[in-house]
DNA sequence: CTGAAAGCGCTAACAT
DNA sequence: ATGTTAGCGCTTTCAG
């Protein structure tokens, strides 16, 4: 069965016309006539002709290609700004090759050659919570590969940006948290040695800092960003005797497992403690009480960083570095919306 | 600096070789001396070499690359199965292609024409709820192209399949409620003409006779595979005053529908109504109370469909169809573990 | 408007 | 063990 794939040539002999004018009149170039080409046009489609990308890319040195890479793809974050990456791909005729980092240094390292081995026209990239070593990056601008960052940011000078402004936003939170009366608040941090981590404390601090509330050292527990830590950070404080009457949770996963340990010992949100946290996803609206969050606007994210990113892909000289900082949005549900303490 | 990137040709120039020498020693053919080899390999480090996939692809007639198509991204059950379809391919040393329809057949049809444009070695899909089309189907099989449908399959014959059992998984967590002492068991059954759809309802109405127990045509609602459904449709029967003990849920949205449903009518779950829905996601640990599940398992579900159509991409000859069923589990959490009504 | 020539970077056959 | 020849399928000059 596996007939040979129909190429230019077959056209071309079938028409009597050259591969030249065959190719041109497929990509509507100028040169070829309207009648020429609207004929090579129903040749092709009656034949069953697909183009072969490798070979146009090949010898147009463009592949019409964007390669992406993440950290982790089965994660709401995550998940909705590559969905909304696709979307924009797709209205602008590229293609997304889209690789895993899988949290991995090494994979992340070994995905970056492979997209500049395919040939993608540019990269966005989310680094990995360990990518200590940014020689990497080095080598992509060096093959002058455009090059976007997105969220998770490295610490090198001179490179396109976009992440949303995770200071201000946990600032918001906190200022509004304090507004309702809160005072004894805790912060689970994750690690301060990625940007988010530092920032989203940084946001915590300074609202603190204004309304003049002691920062409890115990209170600002670090250790992760999922659901497993937050279960053990909150425990820890139980255990302690040393409960918050508000937690501000660094990631949504975070949170999930301060419910699941509040719920186990039998500790009301938001009546006993309350939670406020990081990031937003779906799900929050179906938790008990429904969680109330900093939202990280993902369809932007994606929007901004493709539109940097096709930017320099067409303005290969023109490189001036871009820093897009996204707003974030307070979006209130069942937690965090009033203070009853004691 | 754009550098022109190093070709095989560089290599060769600087060490006094052929081009083919070069290319046979960086691959490692037996043709090539070691110490020759250790040279080339040497020289090519140093120089920063990277191989030209497109080249490399478009002259072996082999890209190393598998498509993927799935309907959506930013949602557990596909988010899992991607991520590790990701983690075989680069264990085999295939790139993936990933292709998001976004529920719509139009744009899932363009996918599979850009991927055998791409020169893919196999496509694995999952289809859209909308596509009724297997046009295309039949032209990728005449272009001998592999291809493996998983989860969401098409009526069509001598296909490549790699599903779940719904039938069995759903008539299992209908006898196991059955067992408990529920009776009045309704179903939130999506559509019936997607294969999911049909099956698990198939599954809940066996167990039921089994036990010839009644099935309340009312309690069957269709509808949908979202949360908004799953709401609506609860809302509906509260409405009717016509509430079962037990409802069965075609996919984990459709339940967190019903819980946001139950928490603003103030009926408890699982005193009042108890829950149990087809499809597993982290997210429902953390629910109040966790809800139970049919667990499908992703990995085991990616893991095969990579299988077979690895198979089929090396063995193009031995064309013989696979159906490969893979087994649900039953997950018991906060729900459906039970039985207290009135 | 059309086409002939050259080449993108690589690999597979066939020498040597 | 190494090299020569011939393409893969397409696009880009440049001539007609």
């Amino acid at each position: 069965m596996g007939h040979r794939p129909i190429t230019l040539s077959d056209i071309a002999l079938r028409l009597n016309f050259s591969i030249v004018t065959i190719s041109k009149a497929l990509r509507d170039h100028p040169d070829i006539s309207p009648k020429t080409t609207k004929l090579v046009k129903s040749a092709a489609k009656e034949m069953g002709y697909t183009p072969n990308l490798m070979a146009r890319g090949l010898s147009a040195r463009k592949s019409h290609t964007i390669g992406v890479v993440v950290p982790k793809i089965a994660h709401f974050f995550f998940g909705s700004i590559i969905e909304s990456i696709y979307k924009v791909a797709f209205d602008n005729n590229y293609e997304i090759i889209l690789m895993v980092s899988q949290e991995n240094a090494e994979i992340e390292k070994k995905h970056i050659q492979t997209l500049m081995a395919m040939k993608v026209d540019g990269i966005i990239i989310s680094i990995t919570q360990e990518t200590k070593d940014y020689d990497i990056f080095e080598t992509v601008r060096k093959r002058s590969v455009p090059l976007v960052f997105m969220d998770r940011i490295p610490e090198i000078e001179d490179i396109n940006i976009v992440r949303v402004c995770d200071r201000e936003g946990a600032f918001k939170a906190i200022e509004h948290a304090i507004n309702l009366g809160y005072k004894r608040i805790a912060h689970f941090a994750g690690y301060d040695d990625i940007n988010i981590g530092k920032l989203r404390y940084q946001g915590y601090a300074e609202a603190m800092e204004k309304y003049q509330l002691p920062i409890h050292p115990d209170w600002v527990v670090r250790g992760g960003f999922g659901d497993k830590y937050g279960y053990e950070a909150f425990m820890k404080l139980y255990n302690e005797n040393n409960l918050p009457d508000l937690i501000f949770c660094v990631t949504y996963p975070v949170a999930l497992g301060v419910y699941q340990a509040a719920r186990e010992l039998n500790i009301k949100i938001p009546d006993d403690v309350d939670v406020i946290c990081f990031g937003n996803a779906k799900v929050q609206n179906f938790l008990n009480p429904p969680l109330s969050c900093i939202d990280q606007p993902t369809e932007q994210i994606a929007e901004r960083s493709m539109e940097i990113l096709l930017e320099n892909i067409n303005n290969p000289e023109e490189s001036e570095k871009r820093e897009i900082i996204v707003p974030t949005d307070l979006i209130l549900r069942g937690t965090c919306i009033s203070y009853n303490k004691p």
